[in-house]
DNA sequence: CGTCTATTTGAATGTACTCAAAAGCGGTGG
DNA sequence: CCACCGCTTTTGAGTACATTCAAATAGACG
C-alpha cells in the first residue's frame, strides 16, 4: 500500500478499484508496481444506455472491462438479424477480440445496455503491459482460457439441449442479466427468435 | 542450432520436431534452450483409429500435440448422442482444456480417427514450462486467444447460417479434414444428423 | 465373400421460424 | 393526469428446416 487514506477519503474510483483489484486477484498475485501500471494502463469511459462502445467497420479501441452497468456484444448478419455473442456485467472483459488483436475493422458491435461505466485497455498499453510484466501474459493466458471453457460448453449445449433447457440453464447460471438484458436480446443469446422465447416461457408458467 | 547432422541422418524424430518448431515459430521465438526444454517436457504417443487418447470421467493426461494423424474431441450426452467438439491434424492442440486445468474428470471424450502420433503435455510438465519460461504464457496466451475468436465465430455461425451453408464453409475452411473424417462426425460437429448432411449433399450434387 | 459399419433414401413428425396483429409498458407532452 | 407514441412482448396461423424411424444400398476390412 501506498498511502493510507482515512475512511471518509474513499471516493467512487477506489471503490471501483477494488472490485476490479478483487477480480484480478482470482487469477493472479501482482505487486504495487504492477497494480498501479494496471491501472494507468486503462482509460475510463462512460456510456449512456444504448450507446455504443465499439461498433462493426471500425478499428476496436480495446479490450474493455466492465465496472457498472452492462454491455453486449452482437454481430450483424448479412440479413440484418442480430446476434448476441456474448453480455458482459462487473468485472467481466468483452470487446472484438479478433479487430483488437488484428488491427482489422471489428466485426461485432459492443454496445451499452443501460448506462455504464468501463475501463479500456488499448492494443497498444495492452503490449506495453504483457511486454513489461510476464504476469499478465498469465492473467490473460488464464483468462482467455476459461473463456475457452465456457465457449465450447456453449457450442456442445447448443446442439445437444433443446430451446427450453439452454433458456433454464442461461437463467441459472446468469440469474443477475435478466434485470439488464430485455428477453429478445436473451432470445438472441440463446440462437432463438423472441416470439419462440415468449413460447417458451408462456409453457413453463401454464405447467 | 546445436549440432549439424548430414542429410543422412535425418530421421522420423528430426522431421517431426521441425514440423513442430515451426509451428511454435508462428507465435513466438524460442531460444534453443526453450526449444529443448519444450521438447524434453511433451511426451509421444502413438495411437490406432479409433484409439482413445482421453477418455470422459477420468481425468485427462494432458494437452494434446498431434504430430501426424487426426483426432476427434466430442462430448456424450444424457441421452448417448455424441456431439463433435473439435478436429485436431498436424500441429493443432486438443484435449480436455477443462479437466486439465482443474483435475476434474474430463468430460469430452479425445479418440483417433486414423492411426495418429501425438505429444502429450501433462500439467506439471506444463506448470513447470510456464514457470521457466515466461514465453510459454505468451504462446499459450495467444493460442487460446485464436482460440477463441474461432470458437466465437462458430456459434454466430450456428445461428445466422443454414446447415447447408454451415457445411460448406466447412469444407472451405477445412479442406485436408474431408480425407479423415466420416461425414457422421462432420454432421455432429455441424451439429445435424446424417441423414440431414446426406440430403445437404445430394441436393448439392443436383443442383 | 461375408460381415460390419457408414451412407443414402423416403415418409411421417416436430421444433422452431415467419408474418401479421394485438396487447403491454414506459416515457413524454398537452 | 391522461393520451399518445414507440418499442417490447405476446399470440396465432401457416410454413420450413431438420429430425426420427425404418429400410435399402454402398464400402471397408478381415
Amino acid at each position: 500500500m501506498l498511502t493510507l487514506l482515512p475512511a471518509v477519503c474513499l471516493n467512487f474510483a477506489h471503490v471501483n478499484r477494488d472490485i476490479i483489484l478483487n477480480l484480478l486477484a482470482r487469477h493472479t498475485e501482482l505487486t504495487d508496481t504492477e497494480r498501479d501500471f494496471f491501472f494507468t494502463s486503462l482509460q475510463p469511459v462512460r456510456l449512456r444506455a444504448g450507446e455504443f462502445m465499439e461498433e462493426a467497420g471500425k478499428k476496436a479501441s480495446g479490450l474493455v472491462l466492465v465496472e457498472t452497468g452492462c454491455l453486449m456484444t452482437y454481430y450483424t448478419d448479412h440479413a440484418g438479424h442480430d446476434h448476441v455473442a456474448q453480455f458482459a456485467t462487473t468485472g467481466w472483459w468483452t470487446g472484438d477480440l479478433q479487430s483488437i488483436l488484428t488491427g482489422q475493422p471489428a466485426v461485432y458491435h459492443t454496445r451499452a445496455l443501460v448506462e455504464s461505466s468501463v475501463w479500456v485497455l488499448s492494443k497498444t498499453r495492452m503490449d506495453d503491459l504483457l511486454a513489461r510484466f510476464s504476469v499478465f501474459e498469465k492473467y490473460f493466458r488464464i483468462l482467455f482460457q476459461k473463456s475457452l471453457v465456457t465457449h465450447q460448453k456453449r457450442i456442445i449445449d447448443t446442439f445437444s439441449l433443446t430451446a427450453e433447457q439452454r433458456y433454464e440453464q442461461f437463467r441459472h447460471r446468469y440469474p443477475h442479466l435478466e434485470q439488464f438484458v430485455p428477453l429478445k436480446y436473451i432470445a438472441s443469446y440463446l440462437g432463438i427468435t423472441p416470439e419462440f422465447l415468449s413460447k417458451v416461457r408462456r409453457k413453463k408458467v401454464t405447467n
